[in-house]
DNA sequence: AAGTTTCTACGAAAAAATTCGTAGATGCAA
DNA sequence: TTGCATCTACGAATTTTTTCGTAGAAACTT
């Protein structure tokens, strides 16, 4: 059976598995209540920023171990848990969820939506431009002559 | 307030709403229930369709009513039903939500992500380099001639 | 050793999202 | 007119997700 699809928590916890690499229940559970912690974008209200219990992230990462979205191995007492997937793997297939169910399956509409929101520096523009090159090499037919089909961007 | 994030379902909804204007509770059922219908790439499994009933439909967009997430005028005995904003509007936003929870913020590595996995045609490639072209356009120092740097959209 | 802290396991409450049954009103067909 | 179909409203059952309390075991402190 494949691996199931992530809740929002689970996501959460999942994020740091990945930063933080194989991991204690406490551990996640501080860094999820450290405030300071990543930006948090947008989940929390301005008003409390609600303390997560202990079992609540202890109960949590018991039920991602049971879905299998994570392994755990015993050191003494504690439980050390880490991801199962990778980090771009997961977001390969979220990403493909997510372009399904909002963008009606037009990852290309995605990308156009999301060059145009965000405020791409030039090296980040070179990146995807040198991606684009890359893509247009592979589609070019076998070229029947010497000529590059698709010189690169300088 | 702002517009509440709409859930799976109420977003399979809006996307018809945007997708065939303003419905009845009927047709909007009838599009969840057709077969032939959109890919619905990814959500149900290979098993039984599961028919969505009327009622439930009826609810769901009640519920969407009282959250402000569409609006609907009386025709007769029934009621019309339309997003209240637009799909690019909703794009945008889920986007951004998406890209935090998911890329932990990163836009870009979710572009070069889709860009990958995604089978673009040269077409689709055209445009990307177009808007990228655009955008350099926009960081790049203000012209010092007449050009205009960003003709904005009509 | 006795008390405190820190684990896991487990059950279950609480909250959120989805689904549906029933009732009453209105329109339509025979 | 009578009966059938269709709509809305509403309440509530179900399912899924999130949260936490309690209990028992192990480790640590004093």
């Amino acid at each position: 059976m494949a691996i199931s699809k992530p809740t929002e928590s689970e996501l959460e916890i999942l994020q740091l598995l990945w930063e933080m690499g194989p991991s204690t229940v406490r551990s996640i559970n501080d860094r999820l209540n450290d405030p300071q912690n990543l930006p948090r974008v947008g989940r929390r209200n301005t008003s409390e920023p609600r303390e997560v219990g202990y079992t609540t992230t202890l109960k949590l990462m018991q039920i991602m171990f049971e879905k299998g979205l994570v392994s755990r191995q015993e050191d003494g007492r504690t439980h050390i848990y880490t991801a199962v997937t990778s980090e771009q793997d997961t977001q390969s297939a979220l990403l493909q969820q997510f372009v399904d169910s909002a963008f009606r399956g037009s990852a290309m509409k995605m990308v156009l939506q999301a060059l145009g929101n965000h405020d791409a520096s030039p090296s980040e523009l070179d990146e995807i431009k040198l991606l684009i090159a890359q893509l247009e090499q592979e589609q070019a037919p076998p070229a029947p002559d010497g000529t590059a089909p698709n010189p690169p961007i300088p």
